[in-house]
DNA sequence: GAACCCTCTTTTTAGACAGCATGTC
DNA sequence: CTAAAAAGAGGGTTC
């Protein structure tokens, strides 16, 4: 049951704030919002779990217990797992609150502005990223205590392998906060025994209804098959018409298996494929299309071949305001045609445009790669998924269909909530018996699965020495740290005890952690050296730690060349994980060891250990670190992202990824030059 | 000799977070 | 549960 947002003036909500609200469109609470604000305290003390379907209204909920706390004088961050949606919510809430006399801050990697604010308590509302607010929490425990509540999005985030145990660690951290920080933990559905609702302490607010359903349809794109499953299903064939195709659904809310007919264009029309020509079907049809391709290759190629179809399309030709003096003309000529791309490769600039675009209805079929399955409020009638799989570059036999949870962020921005809509729909095409028995099997999964945090799964070192940083500084209180990780609950203690034990052992070893002279009643007491709080603050690996501490040893303060220091950071075990163009040939390999060799004599890269031992036989690692340094070296010195797209098949979107990563690596290995030799040296 | 077509082989393939230095009688 | 499409290379045919 719906209400008014009137009713929020019970809770202390002013008038002004409640009309800003309104201007934004907002007048109705929905059942959950409304179940949120009055059976689950929501402006009270304890931590409360989120779990609903996307177009619930999460975010209003959030954003409601934290302007709530700010109003009462706490202060409320918000942390969410991207820059561009922390961009949103800091440019939303600052129009909504600021002016009622609230201060909205913002902090992330790339904008520091209000850091100092930050640090001085200076704020009502501060949004940040994950990463950003466990290493505020860890620079300065003071931070923590002025935190009143912490709403914590996509909490689903504890799954990914490279960014998940961070944020288990943050969850786990604020736990812990002293006073209490109160968590508000956002997500979509997820299992009723799921390990993280007793990590709330049980209060969980869940919901299976979406306010407006969702069809997820699997499209047969062959009569014959369409024949056969709609039999098995025992589905009445819709009404058959000139120029359709039936798709089976599953109702979200209902869960009935229907059928319907959806319209695909002409093959007259100008579109070939299946998937375009369902999305110029259903774009004349019926409104809006958001359609998901594997490559960025494929989301520009079909943006254009719609683009040139568009007097089929019925498109206006108008372009959208500010498209005028865009650089990217392809982008421009589709935009003009009421059709856009969007990927990782496109400009922040083009990237806006195409959303708001999109969002007002100027464009009306959006090609678009995994960037929009999470993020930006983007919201589409129907939703078209090429659920297809792509391989990590250079590593072959690492296929799969595209992950469940990856789907159902696609899915869930089907269905638009106030433009009177009854249903939105996900729609993925099965062009064959294989595909649909796939399709079924992977994406009409009934429940969610229990999510599986990663932390424990991966090294442990550097949350053990963030856990010191904390004050966390007995064996017992770290263990107490880790039994509150999420990913401990299904580790029996005993074995918990021994991981502990292990890595502080391994720290120990390394000089990262000592122990000090004066053990109180609960033991041992740790203190970092300088170089472990290098490894708690920043994250790296003990491993990287060492072979940094060790090659800045080996120096003994001569600054060598950009080119080697880059070398050093090319082979860090972090850089595995780095997606960017490797060679595959072992001849091409070779040769960029070759020039690393010409270029700094064999000497250099002997000392840089391990992986370059012998002359003429080093491993592969070490070939792909000198095809990555050789990269980031010719582009830190100028050379353009087009010739070295060219040159060396990196895209502007994993150069720059890459880029970031060198950087942060060179910056670690910059701090501990610092703290050990106590030279300071200029990094580029 | 250029243009065109066909076939077989090779290559390529999504996204994106994190820092702030120091030391005191 | 393990792909598919595009680009490139090579060869043959037509004009």
């Amino acid at each position: 049951m719906s209400a008014s947002i009137e009713i929020l003036s019970r809770f202390g909500f002013p008038k002004g704030i409640l009309e800003a609200l309104k201007a934004d469109g907002v007048t109705e609470l929905l059942e959950p919002q409304v179940e949120a604000v009055l059976r689950c305290n929501l402006l009270g003390e304890e931590d409360l779990l989120v779990s609903l379907p996307t177009s619930c209204g999460k975010t209003l909920i959030g954003e409601l217990a934290g302007v709530g706390a700010a109003l009462l004088g706490k202060r409320a961050v918000f942390s969410v797992p991207l820059k561009a949606l922390a961009r949103e919510k800091f440019e939303l809430f600052s129009r909504r609150y600021a002016k009622y006399g609230l201060r909205i801050r913002l902090a992330t990697g790339e904008y520091s502005e209000h850091l100092s604010d930050l640090e001085r308590g200076d704020y009502d509302i501060a949004v940040l990223i994950h990463e950003k607010l466990k290493h505020l929490a860890l620079r300065e425990p003071t931070f923590l205590r002025g935190i009143g509540v912490a709403v914590v999005d996509e909490l689903q985030g504890v799954e990914d392998q490279a960014r998940g145990p961070d944020l288990e660690f943050l969850l786990a951290l604020l736990k812990r906060g002293v006073p209490r920080v109160r968590r508000i933990g956002l997500l979509g559905v997820i299992a009723p025994d799921d390990p993280l609702i007793e990590d709330f302490g049980g209060r969980i607010l869940t919901a299976r209804r979406r306010p407006i359903d969702l069809r997820q349809g699997i499209v047969l794109a062959d009569g014959e098959l369409a024949r056969t499953a709609l039999e098995e299903y025992g589905v009445q064939r819709p009404p058959s018409v000139a120029n359709i195709w039936v798709s089976i659904y599953r109702s979200h809310n209902t869960g009935l298996v229907e059928a319907e007919a959806l319209p695909i264009s002409d093959p007259e029309g100008g579109v070939e494929g299946d998937l375009l020509r369902l999305a110029v079907g259903l774009s004349n049809e019926d409104g809006s299309v958001l359609l998901f391709l594997p490559t960025r290759r494929e989301a520009e190629q079909a943006a254009r071949l719609l683009a040139e179809a568009a007097p089929f399309l019925g498109s206006v030709g108008q372009l959208p305001e500010g498209a005028e003096d865009l650089e990217d003309e392809s982008l421009q000529f589709c935009l003009s045609e009421g059709v856009a791309f969007h990927h990782a490769d496109c400009s922040p600039r083009s990237r806006a445009l195409v959303e708001e675009a999109f969002r007002s209805g100027a464009v009306r079929i959006l090609c678009c790669t995994s960037t929009l399955a999470m993020g930006v409020n983007l919201p589409a009638r129907s939703v078209l998924i090429h659920p297809f799989v792509w391989n990590r570059s250079g590593q072959a036999g690492d296929l799969s269909l595209l992950p469940e949870a990856l789907v159902r962020n696609m899915a869930g921005r089907a269905g638009r909530l106030g433009l009177g809509e009854a249903h939105g729909r996900a729609l993925l095409v099965a062009r064959n018996q294989r595909e649909w028995d796939l399709y079924r099997r992977f994406y009409w999964t009934d429940l969610a699965p229990r999510l599986r945090p990663t932390l424990l799964a991966g090294d442990l070192g550097p949350h053990l020495l963030a856990g010191v940083a904390l004050g966390q500084d007995t064996s017992k209180k770290l263990l107490d740290l880790l039994a509150g990780l999420l990913s401990s609950k299904a580790i029996p203690l005993p074995h918990l005890e021994q991981r502990l034990a292990e890595g502080i052992e391994r720290a120990r070893s390394l000089g990262l952690l000592e122990a000090l002279p004066t053990p109180d009643a609960e033991g041992e007491r740790f203190e970092l050296s300088p170089l472990g709080r290098v490894v708690a603050l920043r994250g790296l690996s003990f491993e990287t730690a060492r072979t940094f501490a060790e090659w800045v040893q080996r120096f003994e303060g001569n600054v060598p060349s950009d080119l080697l220091a880059l070398l050093v950071i090319a082979g860090a075990e972090e850089t595995q994980e780095w997606s960017w163009p490797r060679e595959i040939q072992p001849e091409a390999r070779a040769r960029w060891v070759e020039q690393a060799r010409e270029r700094l004599g064999w000497e250099s890269l002997h000392s840089l250990g391990g992986r370059w031992t012998e002359e003429g036989s080093v491993s592969r690692r070490a070939e792909d670190a000198a095809k990555l340094a050789s990269a980031l070296h010719a582009w830190a010195s100028g050379e353009p992202v087009p010739r070295l797209r060219e040159r060396l098949g990196f895209s502007p979107g994993s150069l720059h990824a890459v880029g970031e990563g060198a950087r942060w690596l060179l910056e670690a290995l910059a701090d501990i030059w610092r703290r050990t030799v106590g030279q300071p040296r200029e990094t580029n």
